[in-house]
DNA sequence: CCATAATAGTTGTGTGAGCAACTAGATTGC
DNA sequence: GCAATCTAGTTGCTCACACAACTATTATGG
């Protein structure tokens, strides 16, 4: 595995491919992924993954920050993205008791439905595009990798 | 390492590891190294790669198409990013001799100057950010992931 | 050859995202 | 207890991108 050093002009042909890779591959996933969504549930995989992270929260329902914390959105782009959720009669805002400026996203009973309706259909493909070609081995190391880039820096 | 079926409704602890990681890793690293490469030398990273792959190729230039599809990026998505960088004097069209639909574009001396300066920069973040954090054993096994994934489906 | 289809690139248009500025409510400290 | 500050979320604005429609050229086949 040869590696370069600080300064160099280029990459490894085992550093480009490490790389180069890992862009490739998270670009075809999430395309595939939310073109499939969207054709056959007519739902962007944002929405879907706002659906999806209110679903597992207690009581159906987090606040605007934390959701855009966890989708890795601004704040604004959340603040959209819920309102098109809204619009959608899928999520509703409620009020925060212990904060009157805080809002609560909640998801409604029709989006569980509609989340139930998409769900299976997008864990298969996730399954089919990664899991699926994937050996133990390889995602025993993915995790490993992600853990080690974990601690950020900048 | 545990591993859901075809139609179950939730994924693995093992399993959303290895996923949101990437999702997560990916993000943390374009940002990243988008927001050093603004800072440092007023060039977003999709400017900096068409620079990085026109200075590759034979010649310095390249037809629109291929580079749209080396960067992963619409056709009409690399016409306006090329229209930006001819802007600034970094690249040129150039008609193509054998098909006169056809466009090169190529990068001016302007825009090798530009790419020498950001360049060293961009790979030492790619370094520090990715490379430094992982052992030869994970970038082996990153690429044979990779390789895996890249015999795609849909 | 000439009509039809395919291809290369650009242009019109809509959309989802971020940043900076703003509003409203909470917190701090003097 | 109230001014200064901070925090939660929204709004104004801009921008990069994709898709579809278009123009210009090349390839095909009858």
């Amino acid at each position: 595995m040869k590696r370069t050093q600080h300064g160099e002009e280029r990459l490894s042909e085992d550093e480009i491919a490490a790389w180069k890779g890992m862009l490739r591959a998270h670009r075809d996933l999430v395309v595939s992924l939310d073109s499939q969504l969207e054709r056959e549930h007519s739902l962007p995989l944002s929405s879907y993954e706002v659906l999806m992270v209110l679903a597992d929260s207690p009581g159906g329902r987090a606040r605007m920050g934390e959701l855009a914390d966890q989708l890795l959105l601004s704040r604004s782009g959340l603040t959209r993205l819920v309102d098109r959720l809204v619009r959608q009669g899928w999520v509703e805002r409620k009020p925060c008791e212990d904060d009157a400026r805080g809002l609560y996203a909640a998801i409604t009973r029709s989006g569980r439905a509609k989340l139930k309706k998409a769900r299976p259909a997008h864990l298969d493909g996730v399954r089919e595009g990664f899991f699926s070609k994937l050996s133990d081995a390889d995602l025993a190391a993915l995790s490993r990798a992600w853990g080690r880039l974990g601690r950020a820096v900048t």
